[in-house]
DNA sequence: ATGTCATATAAACATCTGGTTATATGAAAA
DNA sequence: TTTTCATATAACCAGATGTTTATATGACAT
């Protein structure tokens, strides 16, 4: 397969260009974008790991937590798409009420301050469900 | 699935990239395609009419032969994806390689004036090895 | 009309891949 | 040390996807 087309394939699931997505934002840690998603942890980690490993990603270890980011030294290649992914995203409800979850979940880390994985799903949960419900009335 | 995901699933299979990539450089009717990338016929209308569905090409009828290009008025998200891929292309060599048999179809067209199946894929098989030990070679 | 050639479509098959469930690792807290 | 919590890895399964083979369409030539 060409080159190409494997960095296409990595970004043609859904799931992970919402993670690759979040990350274009800000460092965030896996139980982050577990909730903002609400996808299972196994399937964060292990799209979290192929993207890391086809260079996209960086990897932040503090105490339990795992944090990761884009990658600063990206291959020109992996840096192009990511700007033009960026740049569209805005057209794409999905992606973009992705990123307005992303913005509850900040609310809620400044107020408890750590990443409690029961209180912070349920939390996002609910966030997500009024983010739809706006997002369908507009 | 998003919008993005569905666009990069479509140019994330190796061989609709090739055909798309190969129609970056000029209009071109299925069996020339088939001759250039060594494939089946039946692939390669099925990805031609895959690239089209999705507006990427635009279809012209000439007696039997039916060509296609790329779409002049592509979505935004398109054109700038055509655009990146086709800035990436020297890069990867399977890529490159059917640009270089792409001269060769060229020539073989001048010679014959049309586009005789048998011939012309005999033809390009010598021509696709020998571009192949050339960049192996290299 | 019949046959040939270029293309399209359908059916069938094998492979790949995403998601879940279950389990392992490894760090902090008790 | 034992327990708890965050993350990683493995095994498994269901559904999707690419390719081939076979057949259909439709235009031109004979």
């Amino acid at each position: 397969m060409t080159n190409l087309a494997k960095v296409m394939k990595l970004l043609s699931d859904a799931t992970r260009l919402r993670v690759l997505m979040l990350l274009t934002k800000r460092e965030l840690c896996v139980c982050q974008i577990m909730g903002v998603l609400g996808i299972s942890q196994p399937l964060v980690s292990r799209n979290l790991h192929l993207l890391q490993e086809a260079g996209f990603l960086r990897e932040r270890k503090e105490g339990k937590l795992v944090f990761y980011s884009l990658k600063k030294d990206m291959k020109p290649v992996n840096r192009s798409i990511v700007r033009l992914l960026k740049g569209h995203l805005k057209s794409d409800s999905i992606l973009a009420g992705d990123l307005k979850s992303l913005g509850e979940c900040e609310d809620f880390q400044k107020k408890t301050g750590k990443c409690d994985m029961k209180t912070f799903s349920d939390f996002m949960k609910k966030k997500r469900r009024k983010i739809a419900r706006e997002m369908a009335g507009e």
